[in-house]
DNA sequence: AATCAATTCCAAAGCGCTTTGGATAAACTT
DNA sequence: AAGTTTATCCAAAGCGCTTTGGAATTGATT
């Protein structure tokens, strides 16, 4: 069923039908009423594809979701955050077009994205410092928003993040407060704006504390859950070994726990840890009493946010791009305990 | 640039520029290399929104997530799947669709798809048994493929699907000839037909070796950790508690390792522990020892496959379904041992 | 020299929608 | 009674592509 049967059916012209069904106010109330019931009578559903070629939009948000060549790694937040901006859309027409793309090839996606009207904008995950995608999107004049920042881009573009720094400096002054003084660091990618955020965020607060930064506790990977247990594993055996852990990620945390377990400490003794806890809906951290003490931030929530953004961009290109700075909370569990004494 | 300011660039109709770039025979090889060559130099691409209205294809393929609002869960092997069945899109020049849906609303989504037809056809996520979705889908005459399979359904239809129950027949088995006979089996959601599968291949194991179906030591849910931890910690607790757990995901896994350790015992001595491994990339099972011994099959491997399957289909929607059965491979790691002797 | 087939190209219609620029009829002013 | 609004509707163009049904040109065949 198209609008043209439709129409034809109704006894009216496709002009009517069509402003009947799209709220405009030259028809009366009357008709509006009966094309309405026929329209739902008939199961009439208008073709996306044609609307957007009528109208010159997308009607559609891409994500690329980049592949690191290195490892083949996609982000284990990415479903959450899917689910959250996927419910934004779904609430405002908007369909959401996925490409996976190796990253190497990721700004050829965007053009031809672009190029092809395929979508009206699209989310940028995983910034990078100095992205060079950013740059690129902007001289590209594609509406787009990212899902962080990234630190040494000069041009205005809207984001949305969690202050990362803040959330690792009170982690770590968290654990200074119980009496840490060798506290390792398990974090992201080193090019990962957030991971250099995280650490900055680490580093300030040892340096407030006097506690010396010390390149052999604090370690970088992809936040896999081998990763994480290499990273402990290794700084255990090291002199003057650790006695607590701040992870970027669950996932790491858990492969951190498995490191420290697996030499005979118990957790909250005699290491501590705390982690970041995107609040991912499979990996929940616990039930009444958090597993691991953490500084929690829905990505979904973010999802959800960061596309009511991006369509709000959308449908006025020419406003100034909007920001916006999530707090995570800290919250202690039972994997934090006061640092054990020397012997 | 558009196909018409293309042609009068290049003096060209339509028609042949058309022709030229989609491989048609009927234009000779010098305008062929002429057409293209502009085309590149303009850096055109065809609209795929018109391609579509003008051959009623839509050059896309719908996921549709179902967000269960039982436990607001997004599951977590979407992530590797998506990227496996991104790459052949990519390769065969469709886009990808993703609506996120509470399951609920499912069927309504596929319909409104469809109608639109903003895809030229779906592929169906988590089938249940008896899933209402096949026979749905099936009567709408929209071409889909299943990634598993759903018992109770009498239709054919296109699927691709893990042997669950001979994997979890085998990881059984390996366990009854380390000696053990309190096996314990965590599961997924008792209405999920792998779940059910699975549970089929592990009582069938008992069966043949003589060992008591017990009730208390089978648990299903979400495959969380948190779920993982909580079933495992029950069971242990029990009169005669299993020496072994068989569990539905390596995230579960890591659960029923919690609770495990947090007692005191010894992975793989005191308790062992066989899980079933999807291969996803954030959450590699070790290095070169497994962490966990596993039944793996990478579901990565599975989105390509599926995706291939359904372009096929939607290329030759006259054609039988295509089914295929993988088997997963077992890979002993070091979370298996001897069941402990009775004291 | 006329016919035929093959090659190479094109004009125009059509996909399903939106939107512009009226047309018509009814209601209201002067 | 004529002119002016207002409310309601419509015909047709256009979005960017594919595809049908020729047309023009060339070379080969009788």
């Amino acid at each position: 069923m198209n609008l043209k049967d439709l129409s034809k059916n109704l006894g009216l012209s496709q002009t009517t039908v069509s402003r009947a069904l799209n709220g405009y106010p030259e028809v009366s109330e009357a008709t509006r009423k009966r094309v309405e019931a026929a329209a739902r009578a008939h199961n009439y559903r208008p073709s996306h594809r044609a609307k957007g070629l009528a109208t010159g939009r997308a009607l559609a948000i891409g994500h690329v979701i980049p592949v690191s060549n290195r490892h083949e790694m996609v982000n284990p937040i990415f479903g959450d955050f899917i689910a959250g901006s996927g419910e934004t859309y779904a609430r405002r027409g908007y369909e959401m077009l996925l490409s996976v793309v190796a990253d190497a090839d990721e700004l050829k996606v965007y053009e031809s994205l672009w190029a092809r009207r395929a979508v009206d904008g699209v989310v940028l995950h995983s910034p990078r410092m100095n992205d060079p995608r950013i740059p690129f999107l902007s001289e590209l004049r594609m509406p787009f928003c990212v899902h962080g920042r990234a630190s040494g881009c000069d041009v205005r573009y809207t984001w949305l993040d969690v202050n990362n720094r803040r959330a690792f400096a009170r982690a770590t002054a968290l654990l200074v407060d119980l009496g840490h003084r060798r506290i390792a660091l398990i974090n992201g990618l080193e090019e990962m704006d957030f991971a250099h955020r995280r650490r900055a965020g680490y580093e300030a607060t040892l340096i407030e504390n006097d506690i010396p930064v010390d390149p052999a506790l604090m370690a970088s990977g992809e936040m896999t859950e081998v990763n994480g247990y290499e990273k402990t594993k290794a700084m255990l055996e090291i002199d003057n070994p650790p006695t607590a852990v701040v992870c970027s990620s669950m996932i790491s945390a858990l492969g951190a726990r498995r490191a420290i377990e697996e030499r005979g400490f118990v957790i909250g003794k005699d290491v501590s840890i705390v982690t970041h806890d995107d609040a991912l809906s499979y990996l929940q951290n616990g039930g009444d009493v958090p597993i691991f003490t953490a500084t929690r931030s829905s990505v979904r929530d973010a999802g959800r946010r960061l596309a009511d953004m991006l369509l709000d961009q959308v449908a006025a290109p020419e406003q100034p791009p909007q920001n916006e700075l999530l707090e995570a909370e800290l919250m202690v569990g039972s994997s934090t305990g006061p640092a054990p004494r020397k012997e």
